[in-house]
DNA sequence: GTGGTCTAGACCACG
DNA sequence: GTGGTCTAGACCACC
């Protein structure tokens, strides 16, 4: 699992390794159990400061993707209680995406099928 | 068009009034050629600092939903130029929003069936 | 509402800090709506550092104690949801704290008369 | 008596064994006189190092709970010095519980009619 | 001026 | 050796 940071980007770097320890997750990169490395040894890797992987193992703490044994460090929660979503058509930033893309003029086929794609992508393992 | 706004949550004032009018031109309550209130109506109205409602307009300018007429103020740009989109199978945020769909547990027919939805209520001119 | 923190014990400086604010809201001190202190201004006034500050509001705005208005900064929630709590009598800490003081030698009759001392004296907005 | 303990939580594993065991012999499962087992076995038997174990039985001989004899290993303290508390409404754990409940809106009967609960089950030798 | 983010250190509690 | 806490700065986004 090798993360590449954009220190450019808007986005902040605790949240940009948050994202792609998700995608890692949802791509089986990362499997339930694995142990994630520890913050001074990512922080090293990276080249960034340690309390910025804090923030974001703490951030993926409090999201339920991870959990910290005290004897062993970090690794991904093998026990995520899937969150009880309430109905996808009531949620924010899928309303919000999907607005963006119809009023780029994306079809409905076309994003159906984008979304298939990327399911089937994530089923199989892939990396998206 | 009524804003509402949450100065508590984390996302910037400005983002959200910028979201909210896209959200608003997705479902056709903002139609082509539409004025939007000057600045300082709004900024009024919503009890922001007109700086940050600028802001918002800038955003949206520059993102080609908007355009301005120094005598006409601001109006919904009836010409977009619908951005040239690449694969949506490469959109970063549609990848990081599936992913954690993914790892919640939502299921590739769930989630068809809500863009089916939403994308349906979209054309009908309906509002999400 | 002044802080006293003891740099010595044990509990680390950020949970004194969320402690006596939780203490300042329960005694009435400080009212819903009411402002705190910027951090910076709270980080001089206590010797501590504005990180620490931090930590402490935003375990407080996690809790729900707190809010921070964009506009304005941190302030009590006015609006608490007062958290779905289970029957106290499967509450951890109250069952560990009661289970001390019983092996303590504590009587039931001291206890209740302190808790009815103590809620007495929140009701009325005495400081405890 | 078998100890639950919970790697992920944030108290520490040593304080997890502690709390338990006054658990234990305020409900009556762990008798004046009776015997621990020995670290090591204990060590084994919940997976945890022997190290951590030994700071559980050396915090509870120091409160008290808990007394050693070099050929018989720890055992429950049967004369127990019932330290000499202050008057409860100065607790300050008891004061920070209460305030929290109280600001969770707990009201008054709730709360002594829980406590009378607890102390009841205690005193019949329920398990908490 | 506000909180949010980040750095380059350091020390401590825990196991 | 692990994460948790803390410091003394600094810069930035937002308002």
């Amino acid at each position: 699992m090798l993360l590449k940071l954009d220190f450019a980007m808007d986005t902040p770097i605790y949240l940009q390794i948050r994202n792609q320890i998700v995608l890692g997750i949802a791509n089986g990169e990362l499997k339930p159990g694995e142990k994630l490395p520890p913050i001074r040894t990512l922080a090293a890797e990276t080249g960034v400061n340690t309390m910025t992987v804090n923030k974001a193992y703490q951030l993926l703490k409090q999201e339920g993707y991870l959990i910290t044994d005290r004897r062993l460090g970090a690794m991904i929660n093998p026990a995520r209680v899937t969150a009880q979503h309430p109905p996808l058509t009531e949620h924010p930033a899928l309303k919000l995406l999907l607005s963006e893309l119809y009023v780029d003029g994306v079809t409905k086929e076309e994003l159906l099928t984008a979304c298939n794609e990327l399911y089937d992508t994530l089923e199989k393992g892939g990396t998206l």
